[in-house]
DNA sequence: CCATGAAATGAGAGGTGCTATCAAAAGAAT
DNA sequence: ATTCTTTTGATAGCACCTCTCATTTCATGG
């Protein structure tokens, strides 16, 4: 049923022509966040520390930080944001605007899921057991919620700083986190695109009334 | 000379029969507020140290550490969860549960602001200028969501753990927390209960739509 | 190919939040 | 006044994170 696959999820850009340093800076971000992972995975989060993460990584710890401003940051940062927003905005113009929003962030799950399915897992496990992830996580939402927010109120034609659109946006953000705990929680046997499409539609409508 | 007389359940302060144990504890709780209030009004939040806190309140930092186990929870810990939800489940069965959580929550936001509204304001303030304190109080309302969550299963019939519900209490958090962000990022100019007027009908109606 | 300039790295020190432990002090109970 | 219990303070220690500075590594122009 969900069985549409958009067919270039996410565009892997510029691989060619980039500088011997440019190259280097990516690899040893990659190995960072290679090393938390099997880190954690082997001792738990808390239990892992930059240093060790600087070791396995072989780096310093200086250079742990340079590349991630807090520890929480090695395991969920990404750079969706641009490109959702621009495939938000590349959606025709007559399309009900919801349904823009639900394609996009349906975008954006199907493109996590398809290029690692165990850490898409292991970040919203992660998202569970620890509140400092969880935190860094809903504040690095509001940001794209921020974005979200600007052009949703281009589409509406509303102010962009608009109370109305501010509070649609971060009450959104918290829906779609939501989706990521309770799937976590049930111990992933749940359908990300089923979670997603049932919360935007408590979002939208609000909870189906069995009275008032 | 202790003699024991019929109590009398007065809701709000337990001010009588207290032992001089739970009346120091008290006591310096709010010295420990008090003293963050002032020195985070004199230097920001970041420049206060535990240690700060801990010699203008008089006691150690130890002491500190164990009343409030973060420096987040100083500024923004508040009990009145257990209030509200008792307040919630008040309400008559046959009014709609959308406004009985309006009237709960107005209720709570009249009750902080006749308190110490310059308290309020500064919190307000700090959840904008300080991402620590921010996500902390997402992470406090979001268990305040959950317990909300109950009494509104209860109410709608549906399953406690209901994923439905669950977005729904967690969108609620979020557009419910936009409200301070946008009054404090406006200079406290709006009145707040106006705000969560508004801030309601959008998570219960939607965007006002422009369009579709 | 080498010299110069720029960027990334590593090493170290230091500050702060927070935890854990344990002995001393203060309140309660007999 | 005595025990008993709770609360406190002092100390040590760990981990996150910042800052600075010397060293290494890449880029560039002769």
């Amino acid at each position: 049923m969900t069985r549409m696959t958009p067919a270039r999820p996410v565009p892997l850009p510029e691989r060619p022509q980039l500088g011997l340093r440019e190259r280097k800076k990516i690899k040893t971000r990659m190995a960072i966040r290679e090393a938390t992972y099997t880190l954690i995975k082997e001792q738990g989060y808390d239990a892992t520390t930059i240093e060790q993460i600087a070791e396995r990584a072989e780096v310093s710890p200086s250079t742990v930080f340079r590349y991630f401003p807090t520890k929480e940051d090695i395991v969920l940062t990404d750079e969706y944001d641009p490109i959702l927003l621009a495939e938000l905005r590349k959606r025709p113009a007559d399309e009900p605007w919801m349904e823009s929003l639900r394609y996009v962030v349906r975008l954006a799950i199907g493109a996590a899921t398809e290029e690692d399915p165990e850490v898409v897992r292991l970040r919203s496990h992660l998202l569970v057991q620890v509140p400092a992830v969880r935190s860094r996580m809903l504040e690095s939402m509001s940001v794209t919620g921020r974005m979200l927010g600007e052009a949703i109120a281009e589409r509406t034609g509303m102010a962009q700083d608009s109370f109305e659109v501010r509070v649609f946006t971060m009450s959104l953000i918290g829906g779609l986190a939501e989706i990521s705990l309770y799937w976590a929680e049930h111990d992933f046997k749940d359908d990300l695109q089923d979670l997603l499409d049932r919360a935007l539609d408590v979002i939208e409508h609000g909870l189906p009334a069995k009275n008032t």
